[in-house]
DNA sequence: GCAGTCACG
DNA sequence: ACGTACGTGACTGCT
């Protein structure tokens, strides 16, 4: 057995690593001791990369340890340790883990300890750090990786294992990801910094303990959250599968169409169609006037610049309003298939496991708000109008796609928090919210367009954003003088919502610029824009009935059919033959009462793919 | 590493 | 005193 030492925070810790069967026999010794008293012991893995679920994946070293000592594994080396690990994983009581969700699917799927054996037994220092403060240390707060949690909590001088272990890759020739995977398994640093991080997460679960009892917050909630990331890990290792020969035919052919509209770009001395400035400056010498700015200060050249150039509506079509702009048409299109092609087709194609399925990571606790992002590949915004894209996912074989979404859950959840009476009475009464919003605001004024409706809904959305008539108006083109107008109207019917913004202004700067959402979750605020308390309750509020409601679909047995959250959203895909019955569950797990206002959701069963519930014919 | 852009709710 | 649109992930170009 070799030791290396380190200090923490001005104290001696032993990092023990495994050689050998006695040294096997010490490291279960010491694990005894600890599972008979009931301790909690932190566990964390080193793996060859985070495509888990890649045929070539390894475990190389499993780490446990507590405040004091920690044993490191080289499970890589052969069955003596990954038995010894897997033994020592299933018989610990309480387990502490910084982001859970990875190091479970790594156990689930490298030691044969399956996520539901570990999850009831886990305690994540991410989670509990994320519900004391959930921004990243450029957003103002401490951040929630091990390294700026252990710098906050810990001990200023705490390494940056992550960061020093690059530089020893780079100064082995290697770069980040090779280095992971090919870093000598008994490098002294490796051993170090993998020992490390099981110490500094048992020394982050006592710290934390501490300010959550410091803080009020509430055990159910962190046990919630616990039970979300749960389902959202199970919903990783599931996966989605992809229709893997239509993925490559439509990587091909946004590949030709890409190359397609550059050629014609270069012909107007476009080099680069990703270079803004290579194309304004092409643009301004074919005589075209850019007038609008980026916040930067360079000239604008988005999509909606573009298209108007190009003579199209924001749905592709001509307008007939001016001879289109060749370069402009070329650019976007060449751009758009680019896009396509290389964020959504090519890493379908990267990611895929062994089936043929995408495991795309699942944070589910991830925005300031505590709304859920995915990543690798980011699913949560695959285009939505035109459906070849979504066609590449597929339900499984004998399956069918579902999606149940909720309606107009932002609307509803502001209603709820602040207690708007009028939109309460419309929601119960089953109105259509805008168009009743239309009435109060216009009276009997015709709206054959429904252009004062679509106008209603804009100031909505701005009222949900915490924003003001300049906002509501740029984005819904809108004339500035009438938005202020029907604003100054709506704030009248509906005057409940700027109170509770003043409330929940007023306290959030009584309480540290914390706002404390319903669920108990607490919201820091930014001093410049506290007007954004609004979007965040609302928003917030609206992740926690998706959060809900997926431990109610767990409760009702559909977990092994739900595949994907999308905020106001859940993607399932079921056997054919039980579609109806397990759309019915979902959609019952989605309607429920919030404060006097039904949340409701209705479940569209579609075809085999996902883009079978967008209108599209497979 | 930042700015600009674009996909989503 | 006033008014402020919210939250993400990912790619490309450029410094």
């Amino acid at each position: 057995m070799r030791t290396h030492g380190y200090v923490i925070a001005g104290e001696p810790v032993d990092i023990h690593v495994v050689e050998d069967a006695q040294d096997v026999r010490a490291f279960q010794d010491w694990a005894a001791g600890h599972i008979s008293a009931g301790r909690p012991v932190a566990f964390d893995t080193e793996t060859s990369g985070l495509d888990i679920f890649s045929a070539d994946y390894r475990l190389r070293l499993a780490q446990f340890g507590d405040q004091r000592t920690a044993w490191v594994l080289p499970v890589e080396r052969g069955r003596l340790f990954a038995d010894a690990a897997r033994r020592v994983l299933l018989d610990l009581p309480r387990v502490v883990i910084h982001h859970a969700a990875f190091d479970w699917l790594v156990a689930d799927r490298c030691l044969g300890v399956p996520l539901e054996h570990l999850y009831p037994r886990t305690v994540d220092t991410k989670i509990m750090a994320t519900l004391v403060d959930p921004r990243q240390a450029q957003e103002g707060g401490v951040g929630t990786g091990l390294k700026p949690l252990s710098a906050h909590y810990i001990d200023p001088a705490a390494p940056d294992t992550q960061e020093d272990l690059t530089r020893v890759f780079r100064s082995l020739g290697l770069t980040k990801a090779a280095g992971f995977a090919g870093i000598p398994l008994d490098h002294p640093t490796y051993e170090t910094y993998a020992g490390l991080d099981v110490l500094l997460t048992a020394r982050l679960l006592y710290a934390l303990n501490g300010v959550h009892a410091e803080l009020g917050i509430r055990p159910t909630l962190l046990e919630y959250e616990h039970r979300i990331a749960f389902i959202c890990a199970h919903m990783q290792r599931t996966g989605l599968l992809c229709d893997v020969e239509y993925t490559k035919a439509l990587s091909d052919r946004l590949h030709a169409q890409a190359e397609e509209f550059e050629h014609k770009a270069r012909r107007y001395g476009v080099e680069s169609i990703n270079s803004p400035k290579q194309v304004a400056d092409a643009l301004l010498g074919m005589g075209e006037t850019l007038t609008e700015r980026t916040a930067g200060g360079a000239l604008r050249v988005d999509k909606a610049v573009l298209l108007a150039l190009a003579d199209l509506n924001t749905s592709w079509e001509r307008l007939g309003a001016r001879t289109p702009n060749p370069l402009a048409d070329a650019v976007i299109r060449s751009k758009r298939a680019g896009k396509w092609k290389s964020a959504y087709a090519d890493t379908f194609l990267q990611t895929l496991d062994a089936e043929g399925r995408v495991h795309p990571f699942i944070h589910s606790l991830a925005a300031r708000t505590g709304r859920m992002s995915i990543t690798r590949p980011a699913l949560q915004t695959l285009p939505g109008r035109d459906v070849m894209i979504r066609r590449a996912i597929l339900a499984d074989e004998g399956h069918v796609m579902i999606s149940c979404d909720f309606d107009a859950v932002e609307m509803r959840v502001m209603a709820a928090l602040a207690d708007v009476r009028r939109m309460k009475a419309a929601i119960l009464a089953g109105e259509d919210l805008h168009s009743y919003t239309r009435s109060l605001v216009y009276g009997d004024a015709p709206d054959p367009d429904g252009r004062l409706r679509a106008l209603c809904k804009g100031i909505g959305f701005g009222k949900i954003f915490g924003g003001g008539a300049s906002g509501v108006a740029r984005m819904t083109g809108a004339d500035e003088g009438a938005v202020r107008s029907a604003m100054r109207t709506y704030d009248h019917v509906f005057p409940e919502i700027k109170r509770a913004s003043n409330t929940w202004q007023r306290e959030a700067m009584a309480n540290g610029m914390i706002t404390t959402t319903v669920t108990g979750r607490r919201l820091p605020l930014d001093r410049d824009r506290t007007y954004a308390v609004v979007n965040y309750q609302v928003q917030s509020a609206a992740r926690d009935c998706l959060g809900q409601a997926l431990c109610d679909m767990q409760d009702a047995g559909v977990l092994d059919y739900l595949r994907l959250p999308v905020h106001d959203e859940v993607l399932v895909s079921a056997p054919a033959e039980d579609a109806q019955d397990i759309a019915r569950a979902v959609e019952k797990a989605m309607n429920f009462d919030l404060y006097g206002v039904p949340i409701t959701a209705s479940a569209d069963i579609g075809k085999r793919s996902w883009g079978s519930l967008k209108g599209g014919d497979y």
